[in-house]
DNA sequence: CGCGACGTTGATTTGCCTCAACGATTGTGG
DNA sequence: CCACAATCGTTGAGGCAAATCAACGTCGCG
């Protein structure tokens, strides 16, 4: 399986399994086709699997009383996603989970990540981190919400995360970034007129 | 020590540890005694320590562009608290995490705590699953922020940290809910008026 | 007592939202 | 492969939630 490849690289990463590990390890994950517009999570029901994106791009988002949507994060290859909340405790999701283009994802079943854990105390490592990157990167989203304005925040993600800004639609990007697709619109119009 | 009881009875609500499991973790803790407004993170400097409050309060902070404080999160008894982007990446750290009140506190050093998970698989396991507690609460929070008015998230706070609302200083509560002092005291002053 | 930290109140301002109408682009069924 | 509809992005006018600014009350503490 060319895919499990992606996977097997992003473990490499840690420097911890061995090769026999490492195919242990992504033989408990299964590959899934993904269509655009595709629901991987969806509120009501229990996420549950963990995904690996292996090609594509998805969004997870809540959807507010206004009905209103919100964004909360975006996975692009070689990122993880998830409700956590969901599948962690595994209760009932809060959040969608849907494809913005064809993708291919791995992803693992909650009981299987339990026996993996079970059975070697690496595989529990590995976790561990994830966790703990997951929740160090959340931290900061948090403060950049708090400490920045919309503008700032928008620079930000242009900064760091180009290439998820060109593949994902404007709408999406907005309500992540906190705020209407009008006012995103204006924001970016404001910067080309600056240019000239 | 009395306090180390308080650490142990968290770690028992996990049902994973022998009793002399339970004792070798709290043993790579030591007790500390904070004064109020005694900081124990500062910005520049690496957080050398994950802290388990076993009494008193505290808060973690930001300070922004024009010299705004924004209050992170708080950790009152049987809470952990730490800048995690700093301890895990063991980086200088960019929060400030200060006692409100006269504080005793549980701490582990960051070398101790990669021995700890080494020497048992089990406390590897502790320290993922308060990881992806902590992941998911983050999520909860991230999408308050998101989705809610101040005042709604002022309500939600009030219903589900009273404790802690009681404890913190206004101007505390107020940054941490993302609005100004003023406006905190306005909402306030609003609710008190509908009673009557 | 007197100072500094904390909270309140009102007037004014502003960042961002809402609503509405209109291009542009994409998707789809005939 | 075109036609028409949906979806997506843009632009402008008006409005509101929350910030800012400023002044004053209050409490705790050295």
């Amino acid at each position: 399986m060319k895919s499990k490849n992606n996977l097997k690289h992003f473990l490499s990463k840690f420097s911890l399994l061995t090769d026999e590990e490492s195919e242990q390890f992504v033989d408990s994950f299964s590959e899934i086709h993904v269509k655009k517009r595709q629901y991987i999570v969806q509120p009501g029901f229990v996420a549950t699997s963990r995904h690996y994106v292996v090609q594509g791009a998805f969004r997870a988002f809540v959807v507010g009383n206004s009905g209103t949507e919100h964004t909360i994060t975006f996975a692009i290859e070689d990122w993880w996603i998830t409700d956590y909340n969901s599948y962690i405790y595994q209760q009932p999701a809060t959040m969608f989970v849907v494809a913005l283009e064809e993708s291919i994802i791995l992803q693992i079943d909650f009981h299987k990540e339990q026996q993996l854990k079970k059975s070697n105390p690496k595989f529990e490592t590995i976790f561990r981190i994830m966790a703990e990157r997951g929740l160090a990167f959340q931290q900061r989203l948090l403060i950049s919400n708090l400490t920045q304005t919309a503008e700032e925040r928008y620079d930000l993600f242009m900064s760091k995360y180009p290439k998820i800004a060109q593949r994902v639609p404007q709408y999406a990007l907005a309500s992540f970034l906190g705020m209407t697709t009008e006012f995103l619109s204006k924001i970016r119009n404001k910067k080309v007129r600056k240019k000239s």
